[in-house]
DNA sequence: CTGAGGAATGAACATTGTTCAAGCCCTTTT
DNA sequence: AAAAGGGCTTGAACAATGTTCATTCCTCAG
């Protein structure tokens, strides 16, 4: 048995953690592209064949680095809900949460455009499984817009408000996407956002419309 | 000079055109990845270097693909246009265009699923433009969403529609997008058609009461 | 018929991800 | 203290890939 000063366990989470440090400065700096083993295993100061001892290939670390951004992303959306006036309605309330939430996702793709595209643009190759724990953390996302349905369409039934949720989150992403894309010719991010935030609102409308 | 049998320009030409099929093909089979120099001049029947004197590099064969896959689209596009009763109303009839729109681009993308896909994830390798007539064929595309948006919200002017074009369409995308990725868990096609049509629908509601 | 000019070819190169035989270092044993 | 054992690390080597370019082959004017 080994018992060296420095643990074999510990010395792998730190090489664990440098390489997806790496990564995650390589991604902000080059794109999903720029993670290449030769530059990476530089960065975190290890030999190349050293990221194979912790990862069974790059598709694993850009998954790792995936798994963080999620989070990220997640305690973002959470620093920036909004506690609309208690004296309220409680469809007032939700409006206004939707919409926090809609532009909060934005703010954190605008700012951390690399690393958030990277999330969408990774695709696994040929035949690879989705790991679980990635398909729940994205359900996570759209059970935050679900929550706040409720109080908007009460009218409809749970699977309904989870499929309205999904659509909801799908075109938000998609104005951020486009958005944010420089390919489709630039667009002031202030615009940006307005236009995502009139989007959602017109939509909630509606939504509360035809349930009404 | 030349002047065999078969000009050289034409067999450039052909040359071209079996190389786009070819390419086509491979994306089809095994999607963007599967565009591989080799398999291509296989399937092309052409040498590997022979790629090379009509396309100057694998990238701009897949943009020749692309811009064929804009073609079709459009043109599915408008097979897909319908006509409503002549005695509709103005805004009625507006709205019915602009779901069916929507629906026709989902029923696109399904049912060519690999070929659009890599319309949007194909990325230019670092500090590559985008060519103009790429950006065009794009706009093209907002600009159908903007001439049914007249009726709708006549409030609005030119400037203001356009910029709502791009934000339905880009909507629109989200929802095809991620309702077609396998990744987030399978969804049937007919109900992402259906939400959809509620989405959109549920959307212009919006927008014209807000105009109104 | 011939040779010059140009076009096509595929071997060779550069850059990747990934593997694995060889060596190094630490632990244990004598 | 020395040596044997064994797992961990290493980077050279391999396979796959895009791209180039010296060579070859063809065409056709003279």
């Amino acid at each position: 048995m080994t018992r060296s000063a420095v643990p074999a366990a510990e010395r792998r989470g730190e090489l664990r953690e440098k390489l997806t440090q790496a990564a995650l400065r390589l991604i902000e700096a080059h794109g999903l592209a720029g993670v290449k083993a030769r530059p990476l295993a530089q960065a975190a100061g290890c030999a190349l064949g050293a990221i194979y001892t912790v990862f069974p290939d790059l598709d694993a670390l850009i998954l790792a680095v995936s798994a963080r951004t999620l989070a990220r992303l997640e305690a973002h959306l959470d620093a920036s809900a909004i506690q609309p006036a208690p004296d309220a309605p409680p469809r007032e309330a939700a409006r206004q949460k939707l919409v926090a939430l809609a532009l909060a996702y934005l703010d954190f793709a605008y700012a951390h455009r690399a690393i958030w595209r990277a999330l969408f643009e990774h695709r696994l190759s040929e035949g690879r499984a989705v790991p679980e724990w990635m398909v729940e953390n994205q359900s996570r996302l759209f059970r935050r817009v679900e929550a706040l349905l409720g109080p908007l369409v009460p009218r409809l039934d749970a699977a309904q408000r989870a499929l309205l949720a999904r659509s909801l989150f799908s075109a938000v992403h998609g104005q951020v996407l486009l958005g944010l894309e420089e390919k489709l010719g630039v667009m002031a991010f202030a615009t940006l956002r307005e236009e995502v935030e009139r989007l959602v609102f017109a939509t909630i409308r509606g939504l509360e419309k035809e349930d009404r």
